[in-house]
DNA sequence: AGCCAGGCTACCG
DNA sequence: CGGTAGCATGGC
């Protein structure tokens, strides 16, 4: 067992199941990876993948709340909206100029796919797509085995010693997906413990990874030294 | 009161 | 290329 696969399950028998992405209406759905279970439920994954960037997701199911009592989480209905409608609508989650059009310029792509799972290249060409907000819709939008990587999967690998500050998101998302894919044969079990492992590690991220000095109380030190 | 949050773009050297 | 200012609200 090499040390990424040791750090998921020490964070697993530690947090247990995660339940992401959460859909309004359900709240984290724990043990339970029949998710997304229709097309709204696609096209919230994806609105609440731009939303997140750098805000709470507090803050995020705020402006998903208020998408819903104006019955407007689906493509059509988003197209249709009064873009200052939209951006009060999304004002919680901040950023909410920039974000509008995010959402409008994914909405016009998704519109184009008809239900399809689009390519990442394809999602990275969109404005307001990079590669972490990509990698979150396919992953948890779309069942896609696509290791997500953030700030904290950074922080923690760096104070663990494992990666290099100057390491790219694209060489630490290998490096998970290959130590991963040595350890796990089982396509479904391999995609279960992505979507985990990266919930696992925003929960461990919380806890000791968000004030400086990161990493003071963190468990995973003693284990992987 | 200031720092941080489940990032991305544009522009700089 | 890598590095960074600007984007904005809300919570602690």
């Amino acid at each position: 067992m090499n040390k990424i696969y040791k750090i998921y399950k020490l964070l697993y028998k530690k947090y247990g199941a995660q339940g992401w992405w959460p859909i309004i209406g359900y709240g984290y759905h724990k043990q339970d990876y029949s998710f997304p279970r229709d097309e709204n439920e696609v096209f919230e994954v994806c609105l609440g993948s731009i939303l997140t960037q750098n805000t709470t997701f507090t803050s995020v199911v705020k402006s998903l709340n208020n998408l819903y009592a104006k019955n407007a989480i689906s493509a059509s209905a988003i197209l249709l909206m009064d873009i200052n409608e939209l951006k009060e609508a999304i004002r919680p989650s901040g950023y909410f100029n920039q974000k509008a059009r995010y959402i409008l310029e994914f909405t016009k792509f998704y519109t184009t796919l008809y239900g399809a799972t689009p390519t990442r290249e394809a999602l990275l060409d969109v404005v307001g797509i990079g590669e972490e907000t990509a990698d979150s819709m396919l992953l948890y939008g779309y069942n896609q085995r696509e290791f997500k990587v953030d700030a904290y999967t950074k922080r923690i690998l760096l104070a663990l010693g494992i990666i290099e500050q100057k390491n790219s998101y694209c060489e630490i998302k290998k490096l998970m997906e290959s130590s991963l894919k040595e350890c796990i044969n089982d396509e479904k079990e391999l995609l279960k413990v992505y979507q985990e492992f990266h919930a696992l590690l925003v929960e461990h991220g919380k806890k000791f990874y968000s004030k400086k000095p990161y990493g003071v109380g963190c468990f995973l030190k003693e284990h992987l030294r």
